[in-house]
Order: structure tokens, then sequence, then C-alpha cells
DNA sequence: TTGTTGACGCCCG
DNA sequence: CCGGGCGCCAACA
């Protein structure tokens, strides 16, 4: 049994995301190839286990940290992204007009 | 093989 | 600007 392209290719694009910068799943999934495979993105990640994936540097489209329910990974998400500059508002929402990674991974200062 | 689930995204009010 | 609801599609039991 091969791999699992789907998971491999989507955990490949979270690796891809640079220090202190921060991606939405369907950014990922886009950058994947797959559009439609937003959701899959959490489930690569949560399937894969690695636990040198940056996967704190994922967030939703809206720019925060997805609710799993239990676990205290949100919390813990939140700390590594501020320990990496990255900042919140008051909605607990991050900036992806500075934040936010980009195929330059360039930031208008 | 079929049905349900899910670290989401977009549309509508 | 915020909240609620529907849709997509692979992985899992």
């Amino acid at each position: 049994m091969a791999v699992k392209p789907l998971h491999q290719q989507l955990l490949a694009i979270v690796r891809t995301i640079p220090f202190g910068r921060v991606a939405s799943y369907g950014a990922i999934a886009r950058a994947a190839g797959l559009p439609r495979h937003a959701r899959h993105v959490g489930i690569a990640i949560k399937v894969a286990e690695d636990p040198e994936l940056p996967w704190w540097r994922v967030v939703n489209g809206d720019g925060r940290i997805s609710p799993r329910g239990l676990d205290g990974s949100d919390d813990l998400q939140k700390l590594l992204l501020e320990h990496e500059g990255v900042s919140f508002d008051d909605k607990g929402r991050i900036d992806f007009d500075r934040f936010g990674w980009r195929a330059d991974d360039q930031i208008p200062d």
C-alpha cells in the first residue's frame, strides 16, 4: 500500500510555511493543488502525528485557531505563534495582511 | 461497499 | 461586522 499522496502533499505545504508566518487550510490545500480539500489539511496533520510538523502555523480562513474541542492544543498553538512574533487582536484573529504566508514569502513593511 | 465524520470555506440574513 | 447554515470530498469504521 503506497503512501497517501493526499496527506503527504498537504503536509508538504505546511512544511513550506516559514518562521513567523501563518497560512489558512484553504490556502494550503490550494497550494497543494486541492482547492476543495481545506478540511483534509487538518485531518492530514492529525493522522501524520509528526512532532516536527509546524501544524501551529496553520489556522482557519478567519485567521483564528481552529477549535477542536478538548485538548489544550489550541492554547498551545496561540502561544507558539506569539512566540514566533505573530500577534493576535482582541478577537483572537491574526492579521493575514502581515503574517499571512505567500508564495513569495515576502512581507510588505 | 456504504454511511458517517471532520484542525474548513463560502453564501446569506 | 457577526452568526448560522450548506456544500466538498477523502479517510475511517
